[in-house]
DNA sequence: GGGTTTTTGGAACGAGTGTTCCAGAACTCT
DNA sequence: AGAGTTCTGGAACACTCGTTCCAAAAACCC
């Protein structure tokens, strides 16, 4: 058995994905790992075995933890349309918790690494293709529904409502405005709607901070 | 007046603004640049500053070769309506000329930057602002034209339809489907119509390429 | 308690980073 | 042509990067 670990690996790979989360793969330094982590170097190699690997496994960490919470926002019970609508809210109202949004991490790691790694973008597009699923089977209930448009498919609407949140992101990180992501995300959701809404021009103006 | 330089600064400039729209800012190397640019370390501090300097006047030419081209997009006779449909398919058509897309480097840098940079940040809040004002004025034309919904405000609107192009970027990062994007983007458009489309679900299937 | 196994801290490594510097080359002006 | 000015190539800088390594420490098993 040897001598047990000091460290619970669980919640390091969680300090280390808040890391890479804020900064980006290529900013994150082995120093900010091993501080955000509270293990040696040489414990992080023998753990997880490099930058690049934790890396990955901080990646698969954030995407079950995301899924697992957008399924339980979704599968809570009452309107689909509405549930939509809070999951929607819940990732606005994350960008403004901080004063500095560091947005979505499997939005930052396509804008960053995608282009470059096979590895990552394999991920990503699992990922975001899981993301997509839960969206399609709500959308799907609220056509059943009767609440929700029925002139798209559905999987075509849950990819489009997959790119309005990652524009959101984008939107976010220049500009944390809650107002105006709000407003940007109710003109995204009428996608869905079977009629138009019957607000005013000026409703944004009106919401509450 | 001494010995005169060898090489084009405004060439140069544009060079390195390939590479770091390419590459990022941190996982481009000062040989990455003295390279592509076709010139030596000194003359590159001589002439440009540094690294940080040589990515904010990169990014200034590439806000202003962006507005530049969209500004014509949009100004284009016909309906506005259309012509924004064109400028989303313009954004399309590029991210799908290359095998790896690169995005947009005003998101790239969105993504990588703004939450550390307040300069980037500015800079990427004016980009933004001037793009969303050219879709703005499009966006009133084909109001008074009547051929784009007044239920938004049009300021709302156009900040909705940047957020969608942003998402649309991040989504071909991952996944550079023609025929995907062309939905995601037809649908985006769609909040802008008077009346529902006509359109049947599986319309996507048929466009050609 | 001795032997074995595993983890730990920290030093050391080579490579690569952005930046600085300077002697020589290449030009203009008088 | 000579003096003055600017640009060029390349070496050198100090620093940080990710990674490796090893002796000491701390646990478990018999």
């Amino acid at each position: 058995m040897g001598r047990p670990r000091e460290f619970d690996a669980d919640s390091a790979l969680r300090n280390a994905m808040q890391v890479f989360w804020a900064k980006g793969y290529e900013a994150t330094s082995l120093c900010d790992l091993t501080g955000a982590m509270g293990l040696s170097r040489s414990s992080l190699y023998e753990t997880f075995g490099g930058k690049q690997d934790l890396f990955l496994a901080a990646l698969d960490q954030y995407g079950r933890d995301n899924l697992d919470r957008l399924a339980a926002l979704l599968a809570a019970g009452g309107s689909p349309r509405a549930a939509i609508a809070r999951a929607f809210d819940a990732v606005i109202e994350r960008l403004l918790a901080e004063p500095r949004p560091c947005g979505c991490m499997i939005g930052n790691s396509a804008v960053e690494l995608a282009p470059h790694d096979a590895r990552v973008r394999d991920r990503l597009a699992a990922a975001l293709a899981g993301i997509e699923g839960l969206y399609r089977d709500a959308i799907r209930r609220g056509q059943a529904a009767g609440e929700i448009s029925t002139r798209h498919d559905a999987q075509a609407l849950a990819r489009y409502l997959v790119g309005s949140l990652n524009g959101l992101q984008v939107l976010g990180k220049v500009n944390p405005d809650g107002g105006e992501l709000r407003q940007v995300a109710r003109l995204a959701l009428s996608v869905l709607d079977t009629e138009p809404e019957t607000e005013s021009q000026d409703a944004a103006g009106r919401n509450p901070t």
